[in-house]
RNA sequence: GCCCAGGUGGCGAAAUCGGUAGACGCAAGGGACUUAAAAUCCCUCGGCAUAUGCCGUGCCGGUUCGAGUCCGGCCCUGGGCACCA
């Protein structure tokens, strides 16, 4: 063994056992429980940062764990290919998606074996691969079939200068980011997935999600956004149209005092041709942006129709007002606004003088509430409500449900947040659409044995509009079903699309002839899945929409993906998130040229719980190397020491004390990796016990056997963790079995007995003493210790005791006068 | 604006179910070894007092024998808001 711990030397020859041996080659067996581990595929962005790294270390370390506690464990790699940034790289550098592409998947590929991970390379795949897309093709003509797609206008950024689509990230202040022009809000016909209609199951099953963090589970409930209410008819004065709003006050009803419709609504553009008043605002609610975050921080603002409508029990009129704060994506366009008992209609009705109409009070007698300062969110009694006055909350809602029902003029409805999934982009790097347009026969989907559609990769690319649309070659085919001329739909999917069923996939990346064949059976659902908490809401619930999409076409058997999650935090730097286009990244590879990739691992394993958001700083890897180097050196000591097997006859106090120490360490950290995931927290335990091991090594109840099973333990602990020098350090130990193939370490109970326990003696709360007392004191004996004791006798004085507080092998509190 | 987190020493953090606040590590200071440096090892390290005390976990208030932890109200930072991935 050499003396002197060299990380590159001993991380090559590791690497090359894992590769050599094929050890982390994943293969079915049923006879052995499997463990499905998959941290969330990167997208090729160019290299690896280090939030790239916590990820996949954290996958790491829990595949490396499972294995070692004898399961059957599948760790894949693959790359989620398709995306913007290859468009924006294209442009730039005047290289195509695909080359571009390839390239940073080489590079990445080689960071990622460097680092030591224990993939199953045979796995890798790539989204952007026809092999791939193939199937999500075929999946979402399966899903066609079902009825679960249709088309729709929805709202998109359109740059009227660039004559593009934009994202809501390159709309920047309102302008798109390359022609500055201010961006309008444009209507454009798109594909949607009916993800509503698994709403209910999409929320209901979070409850069955026991592995899941409750935050992620509480964003996703909210996000689905299930609420009861009603939908009352409002009928428009002189015209046949009746407006449906969704309200989850019925029993405000008698309160609405104007109704708001979104600028997109049917009416306002129908009323607004009419009236150049009306179309001067609409056109002015149409610049900026379509995010939902734009839209609820804009000034609300609105403008009277001119339209009424009819209160369908008082049969008042009541006026249509279009707003800018009323979204046409979400219900029906329309709402009912109550500014007596909403904060946004409060306001609202305060910059227009609408009337406010106060139709809820605490009770029949007490109107003190002044209505004219502020609304009165609270529920209560019915007041100003016809009959109705009188009726506390829920009787009221009832009753003006029924009789709503009567009049036929509303009815009882859930309503829900979640909208159906726009998958249309009007993009070049994604995967085809496979539909084909026939003047004769319509919208055809293209026949499975006519996919894959190709997306064909040498491509002029120059940033205005989709090359594609370009591309008569492409785009101009003959109809599946007439065989007259036809043209292909040359918008791509969402890359959402591509990550809601590559976990899946990873059990069968070779099959050709299938979406999934009967590995898929073995391995899913993904056992434990970790990524970050910034993907909690989007990508978790497509892909949880996909798995159940799938099991009911009988291509997988489960409900739910992924069995237990963890949210990885951010890795931020100077305060803002880790990425490309701020320049605050921090290059991996730089520190694992300077220390190898064990201390990178250690480290970024070390500085935070995973699910905190982790403020980067390089220093304090100077320590993780360190530690790395006691260890090897405490080894090398060790080796040259020749232990004896032989156990102790009468080992000392000191040596009982050491011994107990290893395997509270060993119970600590089996429990910090496995249930809690605190990986930081076992690396602290590790790095007492090595601390204790060089205390005890220099001490004169050196046992050279106490040590060896200590430091057997720490490497075996350690190995998920730091795999390369725990490798070496096992084969220098004197052990011929590779250490990745060794279990982990158990503990020994009998080690863990204590003769005697520490307790804290508080007076009033406060500490005032510490005492030791023998492990079978009772309740009594520990108050009459904790009472002798000098410092807590000075404190009590003459004062007198009134009660003893005793927590079990903890705490003595005493309270006093 | 709405939803979800977080705020603890000079710094990264720990405190798992309400029970010793600051484990573990970084940086810093002092010392040992060395011709010297690096490496390594030892000691100190929240603040104020100076023998066993007081204060201290973003701010204000509450519950409790006891609160970083629970409750109410604020402030600030981060993530998400459906076309970044």
């Amino acid at each position: 063994m050499e003396s002197q711990y060299n990380p590159q030397q001993i991380e090559l020859d590791a690497q090359h056992y894992w590769e050599k041996n094929q050890t982390f080659k994943a293969k079915e067996d049923p006879l052995k429980e499997k463990y499905y581990c998959l941290s969330m595929f990167p997208y090729p962005s160019g290299s690896l940062h280090v939030g790239h790294v916590r990820n996949y270390t954290i996958g790491d370390v829990i595949s490396r764990f499972q294995r070692m506690l004898g399961k059957n464990v599948l760790q894949p790699i693959g790359w989620d290919a398709f995306g913007l940034p290859a468009e924006n790289a294209a442009i730039k550098n005047k290289v195509p998606p695909a080359q571009w592409t390839d390239q940073n998947i080489q590079h990445m590929g080689r960071q990622l074996r460097r680092l030591g991970f224990g993939y199953d390379w045979d796995r890798e795949m790539s989204t952007c691969k026809p092999e791939y897309y193939h199937w999500e093709q075929w999946f979402f003509i399966k899903l066609y079939e079902k009825g679960l797609v249709y088309k729709k206008n929805a709202l998109v950024n359109w740059d009227p200068v660039d004559n593009t689509v934009l994202a809501n990230e390159q709309v920047i202040d309102g302008r798109g980011w390359r022609s500055n022009a201010k961006v309008e809000r444009r209507e454009i016909p798109q594909w949607f997935l009916k993800i509503t209609a698994y709403a209910d199951q999409l929320l209901n099953d979070l409850d069955t999600l026991t592995g899941w963090p409750a935050q992620v589970k509480t964003m996703q409930r909210n996000w689905i956004g299930r609420s009861e209410g009603a939908l009352v008819h409002f009928q428009v004065a002189d015209m046949a149209d009746t407006l449906q709003v969704f309200t989850t006050r019925p029993d405000t009803l008698f309160g609405v005092t104007y109704l708001a419709i979104a600028p997109e609504h049917p009416l306002a553009t129908l009323v607004a041709a009419k009236n150049p008043s009306l179309k001067g605002f609409l056109a002015e609610c149409q610049t900026g942006k379509v995010a939902e975050a734009d839209l609820a921080t804009i000034e609300k603002r609105g403008i009277d129709s001119g339209l009424r409508a009819i209160h369908p029990i008082s049969n008042e009129l009541i006026p249509i007002w279009i707003t800018n704060y009323v979204l046409m994506d979400y219900g029906s366009g329309a709402i009912m606004a109550v500014p007596a008992h909403d904060q946004r209609d409060f306001e609202f009705a305060k910059k227009y003088q609408l009337p406010i109409r106060q139709v809820v009070a605490r009770s029949l007698t007490d109107l003190s509430f002044d209505i004219d300062k502020q609304p009165f969110i609270e529920k209560g009694v019915l007041i100003n409500s016809n009959h109705f006055d009188g009726l506390a909350y829920a009787e009221a809602r009832d009753a003006i449900l029924q009789q709503l029902l009567k009049d036929n003029k509303g009815e009882k409805q859930v309503q829900w947040r979640l909208r159906d999934w726009g998958v249309s982009r009007q993009r070049y790097w994604g995967t085809p659409i496979p539909i084909i347009y026939c003047d004769a026969c319509g919208t055809v989907p293209v026949p499975e044995k006519d996919l894959p559609i190709i997306l064909p990769e040498s491509i002029e690319f120059d940033g205005v509009g989709s090359p594609l649309k370009k591309m008569p070659e492409y785009y101009n085919t003959t109809c599946p079903n007439c065989q007259g001329a036809a043209v292909r739909e040359t918008d791509t999917f969402d890359t959402f699309m591509e990550s809601s069923w590559y976990y899946a996939r990873f059990a069968c990346p070779d099959q050709s002839m299938k979406m999934f064949d009967e590995r898929v059976d073995y391995w899913a659902p993904v056992d434990q899945y970790i990524g970050g908490i910034e993907h909690a809401i989007l990508h978790l619930l497509y892909a949880r929409f996909f798995h159940k999409a799938m099991r009911d076409l009988k291509l997988v058997q489960t409900d739910e993906p992924f069995l237990r999650l963890l949210s990885q935090g951010m890795v931020l730097k100077d305060g803002a998130k880790m990425s490309k286009s701020i320049g605050n990244t921090v290059d991996p590879e730089d520190l694992i040229a300077q220390y190898g990739a064990d201390t990178v691992r250690l480290f970024v394993m070390f500085a935070a719980s995973p699910e905190q958001s982790l403020e980067w700083s390089d220093s304090g890897v100077d320590g993780a190397y360190r530690f790395l180097k006691r260890l090897w050196h405490m080894v090398f000591q060790q080796v040259q020491q020749k232990p004896t097997q032989q156990e102790l006859l009468a080992p000392t106090p000191a040596q009982k004390d050491f011994r107990r120490l290893c395997h509270e360490t060993i119970q600590k950290v089996t429990d910090d990796i496995g249930r809690r995931q605190t990986f930081n927290t076992a690396i602290a335990s590790m790095m007492e016990l090595l601390n204790a091991i060089y205390i005890f090594a220099a001490s004169p109840h050196h046992n050279a056997a106490l040590t060896q099973e200590a430091l057997q333990a720490l490497l075996l602990m350690l190995s998920p963790i730091t795999p390369h020098i725990t490798h070496a350090l096992m084969y220098a130990l004197g052990h011929s079995e590779a250490i990745v193939n060794l279990p982990w370490p158990t503990v020994d109970v009998g080690a863990l007995a204590k003769d005697t326990l520490k307790f804290v003696v508080q007076i009033n709360g406060k500490m005032r003493a510490e005492i030791t007392a023998p492990a079978h004191a009772d309740n009594k004996d520990l108050e009459h210790l904790a009472l002798n004791d000098e410092n807590v006798q000075r404190h009590i004085g003459e004062k007198e005791i009134q009660r003893v507080i005793i927590i079990a092998k903890k705490l003595i509190n005493i309270v006093i006068k």
